[in-house]
DNA sequence: CTGTTAGCGCTTTCAA
DNA sequence: TTGAAAGCGCTAACAG
């Protein structure tokens, strides 16, 4: 039985370095180098023999290693951090992300914040692990300590919002004018009572969006009435909850617009238990799966995230490249997509 | 114009090392080793020289430089390869993934495959970063370069998939056997012409699947009829034709069990494109969001992929401590969620 | 074309 | 309790 395990590969054998593939090779180390980094001025045969020798042992560069000792420093990696990972919003920002890492040889560090504290803990280990540059998404909790990652030489570039201290890049959505537009949608189809259901206001993109909100009854010359508004709702439960008692009190709307996801599926499930699902009209701000499958289908907002990750990226390169103009920020638009809800008119 | 980009923080400014830190404190660069690693016997005095020195040039230690001189040398960085980010299957294995890692002090590197061929690539740029190990859930394509991987050191853990040479670790979930209890919960409907749609073959889960399907025909003794049977469905658009095709059959199934996720999904479409939701039975493989506000709600053999996770980096990490018993194979329990559109008793 | 020497930022070993 | 020297795997700068 104990014998048996020659079958399971021993962990932590060392691996093969330059001055192994070079020994096999009888050739120096320098030379080996020059190889496996396709600097000119090796000849044929000797080419021939390292690699030879170099596939013999398996050998594997030291990426770390060369990054230490190299002019630049560049380590080719960066580093992504959001709220949630699982968030299918952020899911699409990362795969955006990497898309554009790949296709320029960087590799993608993820962190979740979760809801722990760990964004100071994330920073400080990509940092640590000197990332080229940061891509930050989540709540905002961290404003100095990326200030001072930003002035030691580490490149950052933030998604979905605005920095509070306003001098870095940020790529964006076209929140407030989203918003507003997806409003003016539902005020279009005759509504004049319309709830907002919004995020915490200590983010930046539901302050936005409230704003969109706002300033789209403004233009219609409709008055806003403050009882049909409930802010600080940071979960799909908060959102049904908020959604019920709107709909139970003595003037309830006849239209509900949704400021993110979450609290748009907290708000459909609302309806469906009232049963007022078909009557209500809904604009909810974020796409998301299925929306179109559910009846009705659900009026959204959309978003582009995945663009929004690659657009981001792009910048973070430029900045790692040694762009040093002045902080730029992207807005992605949005794109109105009717599939229903949006559409129903007021009753009664 | 020019002056002001004082404002905007130099890029690439010389990080403080240990040497710069210990001039400022006036100590050897030993003992700001000693302090930073919280190594024993330095004098308080000198140890709140050095933090005040540390503090005033912003010093972060450089992890991979450490990395490289260390006895062990572990990275303390893992690697998780998926198909696509941004499908919610992986996306939660992700964060299953990241939780443990996070929790043990390990960075999560990340890489989709996507449809190009980037799996080789992403195992090479991981590896010359030298992570302790790699998370590998993406279509097979690459057993000889994991195995290489492994006898060099690096430990692997299939997640989602057994490895083809089935001697290394591997968390996946009760495909076969949640097939057939999902198909037999269709049987128990009264249905007996259930159509079966499913992934490639080359896939292994969807085999499984496959088989839990045959089974459940076996045990209820139930003839089990080919034209009913689609495999090689590798997208939601694949998944819809088929569904359609089956349909339009002379004699149309009665009821359908789909092998995946996107699969579900495109026969959810298909059926509403005919009208047939209501009256076509269906239990899909893996829970979705959504499925239950759609009508019906989808029955569904729910997988677990954040415990899936979160699992096989428990499992990667035990192995990364030296752990070198025989490969395990954890299997993760599926369950059966009924929410109508399973329990729609046969038609006509 | 090929090799030698130095040193990246750090830990290890050993000496003071 | 503190420090000096060596060296991890690699690239840079310079010789031959």
């Amino acid at each position: 039985m104990v014998e048996q395990d020659g079958d399971i590969a021993p962990l932590r054998r060392r691996r093969a370095t330059l001055r192994d593939v070079a020994a096999l090779a009888g050739v120096s180390f320098k030379t080996v180098s020059r190889v496996i980094n396709g600097e000119p001025g090796v000849s044929p045969e000797l080419e021939t023999r390292v690699r030879a020798a170099s596939e013999q042992l398996s050998y594997r560069p030291n990426h770390t290693a060369s990054v230490l000792r190299r002019q630049d420093g560049r380590s080719m990696a960066m580093a992504l951090l959001v709220d949630d990972i699982a968030n299918p919003f952020f899911a699409s920002i990362h795969r955006g992300v990497e898309r554009v890492a790949l296709n320029h040889r960087y590799t993608v560090l993820t962190g979740s914040v979760l809801d722990d504290d760990r964004e100071r803990e994330l920073v400080e280990a990509f940092t640590a692990r000197r990332v080229d540059g940061l891509i930050v998404a989540p709540t905002p909790t961290l404003p100095q300590q990326l200030a001072q990652e930003r002035s030691s030489g580490t490149a950052v570039v933030y998604v979905d919002r605005l920095p509070r201290d306003l001098d870095a890049d940020a790529v964006v959505a076209a929140n407030r004018a989203g918003a507003a537009q997806g409003v003016a949608h539902l005020i279009a189809a005759g509504h004049t009572r319309i709830a907002f259901l919004g995020d915490l206001r200590s983010i930046g993109t539901a302050v936005e969006r409230y704003e969109g909100f706002v300033e789209a009854h403004a233009s219609a010359g409709i008055r806003l009435d403050s009882s049909q508004v409930r802010r600080g709702l940071h979960s799909e439960q908060a959102a049904t909850d908020a959604t019920l008692d709107l709909l139970q009190q003595d003037e309830p709307p006849t239209a509900l617009f949704t400021g993110q996801n979450l609290i748009t599926i907290g708000a459909v499930r609302a309806l469906r238990s009232l049963g007022a699902h078909q009557r209500t009209a809904m604009v909810g701000f974020d796409d998301f799966l299925l929306a179109d499958l559910l009846d009705p289908g659900v009026t959204v907002v959309a978003q582009e995230p995945e663009t929004m990750g690659r657009v981001a990226a792009e910048l973070l390169l430029e900045r790692i490249l040694g762009d040093t103009s002045p902080p730029r920020q992207v807005t992605i638009p949005t794109r109105l997509v009717p599939r229903g809800s949006g559409e129903i008119p007021p009753h009664g």
